[in-house]
DNA sequence: GTGAAAGCGCTAACAG
DNA sequence: CTGTTAGCGCTTTCAC
């Protein structure tokens, strides 16, 4: 059967304490002991029991990744492995595991957190996602679980929570800076989904420069969808039809730019020739559009791996202060932007 | 404090064990007092812990998924998202959690692995590769762990060993034949790492098919490339600076193919005029690149279902015969191949 | 149908 | 420095 720390004791001639403790490594075994009870261990194949260790520990090592729901294709964003590969280097570091939620649906997703918490599954939670108002942020507040978000709470409890997040309205108004700075005055906003925080922030960012240069904001030059690829499209469509279409774009994110460069390439517009376009997130396959995308790099992977330090930091010490910790971003550029020279309809 | 069973059972006054019985369920209760302990758990918020039912249970009701070592780019392929949300889908719905491995090199892989299995910190784990001579599937197997893996064993444990993958020999020789049929013969093969055995099967297809055809293979028209993005740009140059350049490519992954179809672009071939390109897997972008690409919908998101399947019988029923699941691939026509009507150098 | 009690494998006082 | 003992919270015989 499954070798115990009774087995390991025995055939170490010591109390099964002294075996938990070797494993602790206390130091206040002797050194002779340590090596007797190690010989042992490895001579019985002794492996701790995980569960056993957790119960009595009130403590499991593990720490729980909720992200949005998969049923959407948002899930399918390269992003996601990124954030994790940054959380899976800390992690595995501090010698931490992790944990999967499963859920479908936010109902679901919710449900499992609930599991998660009480069920003392894991020791902390990090959010691979901020929605305006979630009802999982929320309830991990309440409950004073340890967790962090990857991005910002929406409301006032900003101050109370640890978070890791770009600076994404600046963000968002450097590049729309450096789009007016290229003779661009028609430009439009192709969002997210409003639900998400960034969405928000970029939006402001996007408004305040146009506001800066004193120009006035087109309610058609605004645009939100919620799946990437198709909504690039769809956007795409609705902007170019317009009588005075954009002469640049600011797309939320780099899979949905891949959509609206596939789809202006269908529509004969040429890019950067007609259109400029500048995007978010700097994926691995973002340089490898047609033109190559000009886009933020937000940094994704320290996003995970900042994230999994301060949460980490929490669980050990829970009284600690909330933190947030802002990842710089940088604009990458590459060759879907260009200055605007063109004679236009008069506005 | 934390509520548990024993409050419950104080409260619906009665024992410990028959609130146990009412979780699991148990036909031995009567309605009434199952009625009474339901109330008491909600009224007191109860959550069963986690790690003392697995410890009591011997099992944890979660499986450890594995993923490739995590510092090269492969980890980024939107392919294991898209594994991940098939077997998320099956597990949630037969009550699984998700464990994931945190290792960056293989040896870390190797060790988690171990802590996995003997510290039983899952019931059951998903190899989400298959490498020619692996570690991991070995000792699993050694062990007797339940396990299955996407893609195949390499060698002759194929029979003993559950696993779920697609027909790559074949398909690959498909694809070979379709470039043949447009009338090509100068084709390429451009494969991913050679120790992952999808590419085995992928190159043997390739030169079946040739040499059905009675055409001679030629060893500069095999190339092989680890990385996914500049594995692709290499494998161009390399390509179109023979004399006698190809006219047609087969590509291991559409991640690489983006990296070819950027590279010819940069180097003024045009797809799919002069070099025409097939490539595999079918990822959510691969209908976005431009040309929009031909390629193999290999259902990624079937093969983490079903593997999760067939798992999870394993894991219920130790002693079933060993299964294998082909899930069936479809070559999906898009815009980068097109009939060969060039005149060629002569060979 | 329900209760009492032992035990899953480990840790953590408390002794000594 | 090391052993004894009492749990961690749940499941599961075995009684009744």
């Amino acid at each position: 059967m499954t070798v115990t720390i009774k087995d390991v004791a025995k055939k170490a001639n010591v109390a099964p304490s002294t075996v938990s403790r070797v494993i602790a490594n206390s130091s206040r075994i002797s050194q002779r002991t340590k090596e007797r009870v190690r010989e042992a261990m490895e001579d019985l194949g002794y492996h701790p029991n995980f569960n056993a260790r957790s119960l009595a520990n009130k403590s499991t090592k593990t720490i729980g990744l909720v992200m949005p729901n998969s049923a959407n294709k948002t899930f399918q964003n390269p992003f996601f492995p990124e954030v994790i590969r940054g959380i899976s280097t800390k992690a595995h570091m501090l010698e931490y595991g992790m944990y999967l939620s499963t859920g479908q649906t936010e109902e679901e997703i919710f449900e499992e957190v609930q599991h998660m918490v009480q069920g003392r599954r894991v020791d902390g939670i990090i959010l691979l996602y901020s929605r305006v108002n979630d009802k999982v942020m929320s309830y991990l507040y309440e409950q004073n679980f340890p967790f962090t978000v990857i991005g910002r709470p929406y409301d006032s409890r900003m101050s109370e929570i640890t978070f890791v997040n770009n600076d994404n309205f600046k963000a968002a108004k450097t590049v729309t800076e450096y789009l007016l700075l290229l003779g661009h005055e028609r430009i439009a906003f192709v969002g997210g989904n409003l639900d998400f925080v960034v969405t928000v922030d970029h939006m402001e960012g996007y408004e305040r420069a146009l506001k800066n240069a004193g120009i006035k904001m087109r309610d058609e030059y605004v645009v939100f969808h919620e799946e990437l690829q198709e909504g690039g499209q769809e956007a795409v469509i609705a902007l170019m039809s317009l009588k005075e279409p954009p002469t640049a774009l600011l797309v939320a994110d780099d899979i949905m730019t891949f959509g609206v460069l596939r789809m202006l390439s269908e529509m004969d517009v040429s890019v950067p020739d007609d259109v400029s376009i500048v995007s978010f997130n700097n994926l691995m396959i973002s340089e490898l559009s047609s033109p190559p995308m000009t886009t933020v790099d937000i940094n994704i992977y320290s996003l995970g791996y900042e994230a999994t330090t301060l949460l980490i930091e929490k669980i050990l010490k829970p009284d600690v202060n909330p933190r947030k910790m802002i990842i710089p971003h940088k604009l990458i550029k590459r060759q879907s932007c260009q200055r605007q020279t063109k004679k236009l309809a008069p506005q």
